[in-house]
DNA sequence: TTCTTATTGCAAGTCTATTGCAAATATCAC
DNA sequence: GTGATATTTGCAATAGACTTGCAATAAGAA
């Protein structure tokens, strides 16, 4: 379970599970589009959840602490995006430029790329970020 | 010549060749690094040219929007970077996590995979943003 | 239930980037 | 060169994402 295994991790590290924490991640669970941190806000508001804006913020840092949560930087949004790591491989995502819908890629070309980047720059490759931009089917 | 290049599609579009954007070219053109507008700002006050640095970020959109400049936004630095494209292939990015250094990657390993991707999600692929971090030589 | 300590909300602040507007300046016609 | 006109600039103010300090609150262990 899900939640167990995040109690675990805050208890690890001596954090405690509150009711916003809660109320963010049953949030990222059941929605499948990543969420902006004003959208987390906002959303829990609709459903009556009181939440400060500061609070997301400083929960979904710790959840990308504990590894339980993935921060995206999409293509020249200006802000950040969350989803939920839970069990799924590393995956890229592609958004329409027309209406924000973000679609997950499920192939990650980069693997053997690595390689080769590392030897052509003598850098020891971390990270990748990688994300496309479009016209989803709606919209084009 | 690139300044003759950049004075017609200045012309072309209605616009004038000023002296703040002048300085804002040559800087780029000498500077290897992609360059945020801040930074362009600082070294140009170093230099004692005077220059607003909202006139920086309207130069640079108005090159952008020429397709002069190529806006970068790294793997979560949270600013935008601009380098020219003066003839320069279509590339990406790696960046020390530890210096900050860039340096540029000399292949683009998605040509083949955009097709892929528009068959696998019926979206029209327009842009992709492929940047890397890790450890420079230096760093490391 | 009580105590300790992490967590929260609020206010204020930081940083990147944008907008409105009057003053300055580049270009063109003369 | 001079003047007309339209673009560009600087300044002040503003927007929006995100952070920090601190007192009040709440989680969890005894």
């Amino acid at each position: 379970m899900l939640e167990l295994t995040i109690k675990k991790g805050l208890r690890a590290t001596g954090r405690r599970m509150t009711r916003t924490r809660q109320a963010v991640l049953t949030l990222l669970e059941r929605t499948r589009q990543p969420l902006s941190a004003t959208e987390i806000f906002d959303q829990l508001h609709q459903e009556k959840v009181s939440i400060d804006l500061v609070t997301v913020y400083r929960t979904l840092h710790v959840l990308k602490e504990l590894g339980l949560v993935v921060q995206l930087d999409l293509h020249q949004e200006g802000l950040s995006r969350y989803e939920l790591k839970e069990g799924r491989k590393h995956h890229h995502h592609i958004r329409c430029q027309m209406c924000g819908h973000i679609v997950d890629l499920l192939l990650c070309p980069l693997k053997n790329v690595t390689k080769l980047i590392e030897r052509q720059t003598q850098f020891i490759v971390d990270e990748h970020t990688l994300e496309f931009t479009g016209l989803c089917p709606e919209c084009q």
